[in-house]
DNA sequence: ATGACGGATCTAATCCGA
């Protein structure tokens, strides 16, 4: 067990068929044992399984549904105890969770899509917004604490709850994705659930740092309008074993490109 | 700087993302 490493990645994909080409190449070159992935945006029979398998990534829990939404996570070691939840009755496709045999043993996995809100941050006048804040009121029911196993919950949050987690924190108060609002129940799940922030865990918080940057910019590089939507939280314990976290800012800037990047998480044992 | 983009869908214009 000693000298033992387990590394764990969240991509949110915008369609995994499109863009499995990047996503072989971020697997060859980084090699995580798991992968979650967010907006797939394809039903179950149409996941590009056999290019994962012939990645080794033979183990796979896929919720997906036609053309929007949708996550899945794959893995080089067996899932067990799949499972969605539902979360607000929709019906939709934003969360699925499953026990990874590691080789340091059990741990359980929540890849989650919360959704985005629409523009106006009214829950009165905008229902996508009513429904991302009833969306984090169920996730306060969700703990990390299952049965003394380690937990992690990864995914495309859609919040950005801290000042440097966006280009201008002043400019974005009232914009969806950073208003008090959202960050305060973003901030409520992860009190309730006793979740520990994996990316500031490893990033100080007076330093910016971005997953996501709008395909509208015209040079998202040199504007660097971003804002940290994608997240990687584990159970206290768990937390002490991680020697790093990747963003790789880098992929925005690949041949047809998702507007978020890959995040990643390694631990030691 | 709420959009100038980009995805999926009964391929054409519509809905959606954040």
């Amino acid at each position: 067990m000693a000298n033992s490493t387990f590394k764990l990645a969240t991509w949110n994909i915008n369609s995994v068929r499109l863009r499995i080409g990047i996503v072989e190449q971020f697997l060859k070159d980084h090699e995580p044992d798991v992968l979650c992935l967010q907006e797939i945006k394809c039903q179950n029979d149409q996941f590009p399984q056999k290019a994962f398998d012939a990645l080794g990534y033979t183990y796979s829990a896929v919720h997906g549904q036609k053309g929007y939404h949708g996550v899945a996570t794959v893995s080089k070691q067996p899932l067990n105890e799949i499972a969605s939840t539902d979360y607000v009755g929709m019906g939709d496709t934003r969360h699925v969770k499953c026990l990874v045999d590691t080789k340091v043993g059990p741990l359980h996995v929540h890849n989650f899509y919360v959704p985005a809100g629409s523009d106006e941050a009214d829950p009165v006048k905008n229902p996508k917004f009513d429904h991302k804040l009833k969306f984090l009121d169920e996730m306060k029911e969700l703990t990390s604490d299952i049965d003394g196993a380690p937990s992690i919950l990864v995914g495309d949050l859609n919040i950005a709850p801290l000042e440097n987690d966006v280009w201008s924190h002043k400019k974005l108060l009232k914009v969806v994705s950073h208003t008090p609002i959202e960050t305060d129940g973003l901030n409520d799940v992860m009190r309730s659930g006793d979740w520990r922030d994996l990316i500031r865990k490893h990033i100080p918080e007076d330093e910016k740092i971005f997953t996501w940057w709008s395909y509208r910019a015209k040079d998202w590089d040199a504007a660097d309008k971003g804002r940290r939507l994608d997240h990687v939280w584990s159970s206290p314990k768990i937390a002490d074993n991680l020697s790093d976290i990747m963003v790789l800012r880098e992929a925005r800037g690949w041949e047809k490109p998702s507007d978020h990047v890959p995040v990643m998480a390694t631990f030691k044992f």
